[in-house]
DNA sequence: TTATATTGCGCAATGA
DNA sequence: CTCATTGCGCAATATA
């Protein structure tokens, strides 16, 4: 992971906010085939901001903000995501422990009972000798 | 992967869907008011290359589909994380009932042998729940 | 060294 | 309208 250091270079854009609109790119091509020029300037205030524009700058500069909000939100909750699969498997182990355990207890209490009914089917009466003692948590 | 038209947009107005029209910009660098790159100019094989360059195109292009496969996998892989999410909360709804029922099912077995243990301090042979159901004689 | 993979960032379109 | 999301390209950087 790194960080850049200071690099401000974004994407072609030019100039700063204060320097006469002096964008070094230029159309290749002017006339040619192609009429889907942006609605350019000389429109009425209709959307396309000029590149220029105290207006324009302002709003680049919130929804670059925006942006980087949203992003930061997005990575967030992708690590809480991982989080919580670390989480849930934990649990999950701990349930399948837990399961376990329970099934072997029931297993004890069933075998006994087997042999009780042993005991009775054979008409033996089987000296309470040491009962199996557990206690519960 | 998915091979985007070699159009070469910069990062300027273009991501126009259904306007294919792109007016190729160009960067005027004669010499003049560039700063946003100093390359060091002149230099042999430097670092940078210059924009207009083929080898440059060939170069972005390379990376903006590596960009673009990267990011694919990105999305692919927090979107796995997520289904993992839903897959363990199931997982685990599944688990946590199976630990009341066998929690229940031991109870009962319990029950059961506190009502013996009841039974044999009370000296009585009880015949289980089923009145009515004498020996006539 | 070169080639690919990640990452931060800005722009613009679009969604809410 | 404003703010939030999203796709995309660029460049720096990390990794191979």
């Amino acid at each position: 992971m790194n960080q850049s250091p200071s690099s401000a270079s974004e994407g072609l854009s030019d100039a700063l906010p204060g320097s006469p609109a002096t964008p070094q790119l230029v159309p290749l091509n002017p006339g040619g085939g192609g009429k889907a020029t942006p609605p350019s300037k000389n429109s009425k205030k209709s959307q396309r901001l000029e590149r220029g524009s105290e207006e324009y700058r302002q709003r680049r500069e919130r929804n670059n903000m925006a942006v980087k909000k949203s992003r930061l939100k997005s990575k967030q909750k992708a690590q809480d995501t991982m989080q919580r699969v670390n989480q849930l498997k934990e649990e999950n182990e701990r349930l399948e422990a837990k399961i376990k355990l329970l099934t072997k207890e029931l297993s004890v209490l069933k075998d006994l009972f087997l042999e009780h009914a042993h005991n009775l089917s054979d008409n033996v009466q089987p000296e309470s000798s040491t009962p199996g003692q557990e206690s519960a948590g």
